[in-house]
DNA sequence: AGTAGCACTCTGGGTGTTAGAGTGCTAATC
DNA sequence: GATTAGCACTCTAACACCCAGAGTGCTACT
């Protein structure tokens, strides 16, 4: 790898090419930066520059007497060192707050909302995953008998997330049983991690004897119920519509692919949770990417908190002539928006 | 409007007129049907009942020396008069059964499936309405105290479908007061239809006084949180892509229109919840459709049942040049399955 | 170092042409 | 009288072709 060692005017050009193409999504040429801008440079000039520029590897062009067009690489340096910190407009400000300003008593419209207000601000698509439930903290649990054989049971967390599910039950519980065992999580587990539950009770379970063993094997048996503890990988998302507009998916097939990818769920959530780890704004540009379908999208992810603890995570998904200031600013602002609201719900 | 009488020849030519052209998107002369069918017509003869059944308004050309296609008027003879009952494949009864046969613990991974196996098997997307909470019958409330100044509430219905809710209350219920709301609500209300109960208990509240007044009106609140007995629309949606494969969305603006349907999904939920009433399929072609955006779009609706009672609706939608033998049998096949499916979680 | 000039290259849009598919009509045939 | 063959006509889709315009890279000049 070469050393990145681009000087200021280069900067200033590399700066002026990606504004440009991102704005127009033509390839660039030399005269109309010359004009486009102020600073006084011949096209000759900027043409020297240009093919440095690519060179380095951060331009191309499509075909000799096409203008230039940003790599990968070229976004990357821009995103990392050019771009200055976009602030939302008002009216992108006021978007949010009508769509995310009320009071939300259920949380399926409150990603609903979120990830409509990405998708409406940035124009790309915009995606809300879920709180992971392994990083919630346990509240409450609720065990409320349906008839003979069946048992609803309600999980609370702190950040108020519930979660319900109906378990058969064939004889193993009585009334009083379940009354106790519920006594007992809630007493246990109040503060811990979903995540960490199982372990505790293996651990609790290899120390107990006799009638208390049965008792906690009981108990155990009720948060293995699958979709109570299964760890949600619910993903929301929005904007396919308006992403379609973009003169890149003018070819039909582009635009197929781009479909694909966003069925394709897996993928993108992984990469979301992994992203999740750290702190703050991810930027994945292109090829970048590990996954082939995404080689041609950007992804930008950013978790999100609840009392200072990340829990879940947020982003946009689009081609990767993106407005990345717009779309970093967005995605940015709304974790915060979307960790508040979600503790209020709480 | 002229009377339909189509002799039985006619109608044997839109019909090989209508399924060429289903299955290959271009407009078909009279020499391809000719070839493409046994009985031995010249291509001359076609071409003579082709004109009378373009004067009837059933075919057109789009352009004079193009073959014919139908109209929205010949896709509804067909649908009506010509089809012929296609059952479903054996690998298509695959599909269904490897995505639903299994017993579902979750409501949400259940309409997903049916969604997700009907734009499978047809090629067109699928949709699911949840079961409309207002045609559910009340099974049974919990009111679990939170905090202080929140109360959880759980409403189950006899259809197995659980809704929850927080509620913020201000001093005006007691613990005991939430017992004794539970417990008569829990009485009174069982084997109610969720849609008349505000009716159910006005009327109650317009007969007592003092004490049981104001505990009714208590118990009313309760039953008013929002989200709680909000009428639920929600929509379960699949295959966006596997449509776009299709050739009449070549054209991009096209496609973009059709998502442009889809992303609003007010209308189509108008739609599905009208054809509610009545029982059956339902065959909405083309231009027949009140919404301009659904123009060119044929979308095909189905009932479903628990225990004999319509509760929801699930169809597809797709361009007018879907097969709807095979999109009719699969959605009104899955309209069954998914009705027991929803049995069996209940 | 920066700039002007120039030859060169490549694309995209427009035009012209043609083969082929399909029709409608008329006249011949069963 | 219904069917068919034949023929003139029409329209499209595909291809070749050309040309203006945009943009480059290089060289020579300031």
């Amino acid at each position: 790898m070469k050393k990145v060692d681009v000087e200021q005017r280069q900067k200033k050009i590399l700066s002026a090419i990606v504004e440009s193409y991102i704005d127009t999504a033509m390839p660039v040429g030399s005269r109309t930066i010359s004009q486009r801008f102020r600073w006084s440079m011949s096209p000759a000039t900027i043409r020297n520059v240009m093919a440095d520029l690519e060179e380095a590897g951060f331009i191309t062009h499509p075909h000799t007497s096409a203008g230039r067009m940003p790599t990968d690489r070229g976004y990357r340096l821009y995103v990392d060192t050019l771009l200055d910190p976009k602030h939302l407009t008002k009216e992108e400000e006021s978007v949010i707050n009508r769509l995310l300003g009320r009071r939300f008593e259920d949380f399926d419209s409150l990603m609903h909302a979120s990830s409509r207000a990405i998708s409406m601000i940035t124009n790309v698509a915009g995606i809300v995953l879920t709180p992971r439930l392994k990083r919630s903290v346990f509240k409450h649990i609720e065990l409320i008998p349906i008839d003979s054989s069946r048992v609803l049971a309600v999980l609370m967390t702190s950040s108020g997330i519930v979660r319900n599910s109906i378990m058969e039950i064939e004889d193993e519980f009585s009334k009083s049983d379940l009354v106790r065992i519920s006594e007992f999580l809630n007493q246990e587990l109040g503060g811990m991690f979903l995540g960490d539950i199982k372990d505790y009770l293996t651990r609790r379970l290899l120390q107990e004897k006799d009638s208390f063993y049965t008792f906690l094997k009981k108990a155990m048996l009720v948060l293995s119920i699958p979709s109570l503890l299964r760890m949600e990988d619910r993903m929301y998302f929005e904007g396919a519509t308006s992403i379609m507009s973009c003169p890149e998916f003018r070819d039909i097939s582009k635009a197929r692919l781009f479909l694909k990818l966003l069925d394709d769920k897996k993928e993108i959530l992984d990469l979301f949770n992994e992203d999740m780890e750290k702190d703050g704004i991810k930027v994945h540009i292109g090829g970048e990417n590990a996954f082939k379908y995404m080689h041609e999208c950007t992804i930008v992810t950013c978790n999100y908190k609840i009392k200072h603890r990340t829990i879940g995570a947020i982003g946009a998904i689009g081609p990767t002539r993106m407005e990345y200031g717009k779309v970093i600013s967005a995605v940015s602002y709304l974790s915060e928006v979307l960790g508040k609201a979600l503790e209020d719900l709480g």
